[in-house]
DNA sequence: CTCAAATATGCTATAGTGTAAACTGTTGGA
DNA sequence: TCCAACAGTTTACACTATAGCATATTTGAG
């Protein structure tokens, strides 16, 4: 692994097989809902899959839209209240900066996560960094900050951005 | 200084006087911007002294309000607009996770910052630790992804928050 | 001083994001 | 079976942000 420690952020390759990245997401979280005793209903599941359906970050009326424009058409609330449900299961988080929201690899891992997202393909891919981790505490507990939520996005250019000759 | 390393977060004193606060920052924004040759308008000072009026993030629809309501009342994209040049100026900071803007205590000085946000008293405050940013830039690097925007955003409990009784 | 270019502000209109509240349907157990 | 809890729906609205074009102000060149 190339990273200095933490979990590296898997960045997806070029030309990967994404289908068995749902397919695997999708067993993840079956198992982590059945493990809860919560319903991964078949909305849910369908949410769930859209948001997985690239390594970009997918915005709320995208999901929208893709559940339906037309007359039985999903509204926003039933989004906002699956993606409510997603991020409570810890299957999906936000990123704030996007207002949008991504899959999770590792919904059943208890874990805080930065962000790396690239400006230039959009990829946005999860680090578990036991170092960042430990200075953000490290610099709250000085100064008597009791830490709740921790938002790291970070932007810029991802690897294969940088390689590439130019921008998508 | 109790913080670790880097300039720790100036956690405001309950009952500084807080128009001496507004009038620094002001004097700062004058300086910075006659060095650098930009215009500080009066809309712009009124706006930076506006988002100066409390340690809260100040949301850009309370800005509107404050310049007015009434017949010749303010419109969205003045607003944003004098945001932006204050944004570029680096006078404010904009806090994503909140949809909301924060004043920035040196606006002179080249910075990366890291916010702390109280959920009980909502005040912001601005860090520069440099062991988070080089925690940051390492695993970045070690990823191979070139880093522009850096947001890092902790919520939680302010000191004073935690000490007193209960929330305000 | 006067004009032209650049900068700053203003306006209308609209796009995009998110939530309140109340209601209906579904599910799984007592 | 019937109830309680959970899931999904609806309408309506509030909040956040930008596009595109018009007007005013400032500044420097001539």
């Amino acid at each position: 692994m190339s990273s200095p420690q933490g979990d590296g952020p898997a960045f997806h390759e070029g030309g990967h097989e994404h289908q068995s990245c749902i397919e695997d997401a999708l067993a993840r979280a079956d198992a982590v809902c059945r493990e809860r005793g919560v319903r991964l209903t078949p909305l849910r599941r369908k949410v769930l899959k859209l948001v997985w359906s690239s390594h970009r970050a997918v915005k709320a009326y995208d999901l929208l839209a893709a559940l339906g424009d037309g007359e039985g058409a999903a509204k926003p609330p039933t989004v906002y209240r699956t993606l409510e449900f997603l991020m409570a299961q810890g299957l999906v988080h936000r990123i704030d900066s996007l207002n949008a929201f991504i899959g999770c690899p590792q919904p059943d891992r208890r874990h805080s996560a930065q962000f790396l997202i690239c400006g230039d393909c959009g990829d946005v891919s999860e680090m578990n960094a036991a170092s960042i981790d430990r200075a953000v505490a490290d610099q709250a507990a000085g100064s008597g900050f009791a830490l709740s939520r921790k938002i790291i996005e970070l932007h810029g250019k991802c690897p294969r951005c940088t390689t590439l000759p130019q921008s998508a």
